[in-house]
DNA sequence: AAAGCATGTGACAACATGTCATAACATAAT
DNA sequence: ATTATGTTATGACATGTTGTCACATGCTTT
């Protein structure tokens, strides 16, 4: 968490600062992403990099809450418009995230959220949970036992953002949705007690 | 990949470095690995490590293809032993895996494969792909489309991997199995034409 | 104007990496 | 035995990184 001081910037100043670390965790690799570099670009002291968060740890945990908040808000809403149905739901997301990826140049990013959720020292709770959480009220729960429902989601979660880290790093985007997809049949038809349609 | 220096070493040389090297990878996260503290354990000159290695991403590339070779043959036996059953094979496995795991203290190394594939720069091959390449004709393919064989494969692996990650991680781990059993259970009923058993 | 508090600054210590000129050690040739 | 040749070992060094800290600057409030 950044640090009162930070939080009481400009939001212009903020958000510069926000912006360009942004770009610097989608052109390098987390450990090659440095400090230093960040701070020349956004025309900032050493020190006062020091008195905003406590370290790179800390400014991408920033960095993954923000995005995470957009995401899970434009989950909701799709889950919502395909009145709970998770299938159609998830087919939906993939291409939106992956919309949204490109249109901000944010390719490089996905795998370092990847590689921050392996490394971070303390125990960092699974981001799905949250997204759980916040959705949950929203699953059409008419097919999938009760039991399984949390279980479930978190498989179509991880299904989706491995196709897209996987879409993001080949050269046959195609092959990859068309894989995608029927990694949810799969899912699906193991999952709800009747066939035809999720 | 080491030099031929590296391997013109006498194998307990090349074994001492090793082991401290996997020490200090199950220990620390990738980038938090040091090679200074390697080299002082190993008790051998800066100089001679970059004579052996390029650089650390080398040296855990190695350690992981050393890794991975036992792996892939461990795998095949016991595919093999379960006349190519994939469903009994991968419950096998996992306590197969965990067993090894906590036997070497290599609690610590399993984040670092996973931080590592998402870090290397040039492009790797996906592991599991050089393992199915090596087990695919001890599989039994009676219930499984040719067409989905590789694809239900990975599905597997990545299950496995997953799980293995998290019971490491937890303070719960028959829970954990318990949600891989469900997992490959989900995956069959959706895989195979016929019902029961997979 | 003075005092007090929040914010900004860059020099600095500590440590990491990769290189390179040089030393030590083999082994073979004269 | 001495010289030559090729391989392996060494640690000082240049360069870069991080996090800290004593101090400077600014902004309110009295």
């Amino acid at each position: 968490m950044p640090s009162q001081t930070f939080l009481n910037l400009d939001k212009e100043k903020q958000k510069k600062l926000l912006d360009i670390a942004m770009k610097e965790f989608s052109k390098y690799s987390y450990p090659a992403v440095s400090i230093n570099q960040i701070i020349q670009n956004a025309g900032i002291s050493r020190g006062s990099f020091y008195m905003y968060f406590k370290d790179k740890d800390d400014l991408f945990e920033y960095l993954v809450e923000m995005n995470q908040n957009n995401l899970n808000q434009k989950t909701k809403e799709i889950i919502k418009k395909n009145q709970g149905d998770l299938y159609t739901s998830f087919i939906e997301l993939y291409d939106v995230i992956l919309k949204m990826i490109f249109e901000n140049h944010y390719q490089g990013i996905l795998k370092n959220f990847f590689v921050f959720f392996h490394l971070r020292k303390e125990k960092m709770e699974y981001p799905g949970h949250a997204l759980y959480e916040y959705i949950k009220e929203d699953i059409n729960i008419k097919k999938i036992a009760s039991k399984d429902l949390e279980f479930v989601f978190n498989m179509f979660t991880h299904t989706l953002f491995l196709s897209i880290a996987e879409a993001i790093k080949t050269n046959h985007p195609l092959d990859v949705k068309e894989q995608y997809l029927r990694k949810l049949d799969i899912i699906c038809y193991g999952i709800y007690k009747e066939e035809k349609e999720c």
